[in-house]
DNA sequence: GCATTGACGAAGG
DNA sequence: CCCTTCGCCAATG
């Protein structure tokens, strides 16, 4: 298969394999559970650029499947993101419809529900 | 082509 | 303890 996929302003078939991994770590993330961005870029190898990771969710939004980026918060456990979203609070209700407590714009209990992709992946 | 910004993070004051 | 600055890398202006 092929496929291009259909990441905007990708620079053709090259860096947009980060994109990819961010992708399917995202949505390899168990229901209830929240991980941060510099997990993912831990996990990737770019932890020196958590904002990247952010960055690739920006495309997300035109990704498919949909990525589930509601339970991808910062390292504080705060929704910084959740301005991005359809409404700015889209991101809450999703949380909360998976048992996820928020509280002032942060996930409670964030420590408990963090999900770490290096520690679930395994590699 | 250079300057600014960005859904982050860690360190310094 | 709160706020500011730097770093990283890519995209946008």
């Amino acid at each position: 298969m092929k496929k291009d996929k259909k990441i905007p302003t990708a620079t053709k078939a090259k860096s947009y394999t980060f994109f990819e991994d961010v992708y399917d770590v995202v949505r390899q993330i168990p229901k209830g559970r929240v991980t941060s961005y510099g997990a993912i870029a831990t996990y990737l190898g770019t932890k020196l650029s958590a904002r990247m990771v952010g960055w690739a969710m920006n495309a997300a939004h035109n990704a498919k499947p949909a990525v589930p980026a509601h339970r991808v918060v910062n390292r504080n456990g705060m929704l910084t993101g959740k301005h991005h979203f359809a409404t700015p609070t889209l991101m809450e209700e999703l949380l909360k419809r998976e048992k996820i407590e928020v509280k002032k714009e942060t996930v409670v209990d964030f420590e408990k529900l963090f999900w770490d992709p290096s520690e679930a992946l395994a590699l």
